[in-house]
DNA sequence: GAAGCAGGTCACGAGGTCAG
DNA sequence: CTGACCTCGTGACCTGCTTC
C-alpha cells in the first residue's frame, strides 16, 4: 500500500448541474444560478457584480486590478497554459487566471452602468 | 490502494467512506481550549490557523504542504496502520501522519469558504 | 436619494526559509 | 526532515465617486 501526497484537480460541488441549464444559453460559467445570481465569468464564482466589464467575483475582480496597477509580470505558465480556472483552484497560476480575465473582456474602462444584471 | 490528499474527489471531511466510522470520532482533537485557541485536528498541538481547510499546527501544515509538493512516498507503516498522532510523537509515522491529515480534511485548495453565502 | 462600480484596506493563509 | 518565523498575494469589506 503506498501513500501518495498526489494532488489532481477535483471538483467538489460546482459545475456538476450545469447540464439542464446549459442547455438554454451559453457555455456554464456565463449562467445565471437563478434570476437574482450571476457568475464570474472567470471563475464561475458567485459574482459579486460587472467589474472591468464583465461579471466577476470579488476575488478575480482584486486580481485584475492588481493586475493591471503594478504591471505585473507573471511567471509563465508551466503546464500548457490552458490551467482550468476554477473557485477552487483560481490560485494556482496566475499566469493563466489573467489570461483568463482578459479572454472574457476585462479591461479598464469596460464601464456599463447600465442595468444589465439579473 | 492509493492515498492521495485531494484524489478523492469530494470533501473528504464528510466522507471518511464509512458509515460506522462516523459515528465515534475522534473526540479530544476538534474542541478548542477555551473560547480562543484551537487545537490542530491532527495532532492536538495548539493550532496556529485554518491551513488546507482543517485548523492544524505549524508542525502539521509545514507536513502536509511538503507531502503535496514533492510527491513524496512515504515508507508505509510498520505497524498496523492505525499509529496514533499527537504532539509527542507525531514524527514517529510519516504514513500514519499524512493519513490522518487527509482524513480530518486537509486538502490543497481548502480554503476557508466560511465567508461565501451558500 | 438610490444603485452600482473603482479603488483602498488589511486580516489571513500559502509557500519559502533555514537553524536545529 | 522538522517547524518557528517570515514574506506577500488574496479577497471580504469599506469608502468615495459616478450615473440614474
Ligand atoms: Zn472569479
Ligand atoms: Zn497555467
Ligand atoms: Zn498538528
Ligand atoms: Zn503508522
Amino acid at each position: 500500500m503506498i501513500l501518495s501526497p498526489d494532488s489532481s484537480g477535483q471538483l467538489p460541488e460546482s459545475t456538476t448541474d450545469s447540464n439542464t441549464m446549459a442547455s438554454h444559453r451559453e457555455p456554464a460559467l456565463n449562467l445565471e444560478f437563478d434570476g437574482t445570481t450571476v457568475l464570474c465569468r472567470v471563475c464561475g464564482d458567485k459574482a459579486s457584480g460587472f467589474h472591468y466589464g464583465v461579471h466577476s467575483c470579488e476575488g478575480c475582480k482584486g486580481f485584475f486590478r492588481r493586475s493591471i496597477q503594478q504591471k505585473i509580470q507573471y511567471r509563465p505558465c508551466t503546464k500548457n497554459q490552458q490551467c482550468s480556472i476554477l473557485r477552487i483552484n483560481r490560485n494556482r497560476c496566475q499566469y493563466c487566471r489573467l489570461k483568463k480575465c482578459i479572454a472574457v473582456g476585462m479591461s479598464r474602462d469596460g464601464k456599463c452602468y447600465k442595468h444589465y444584471g439579473i
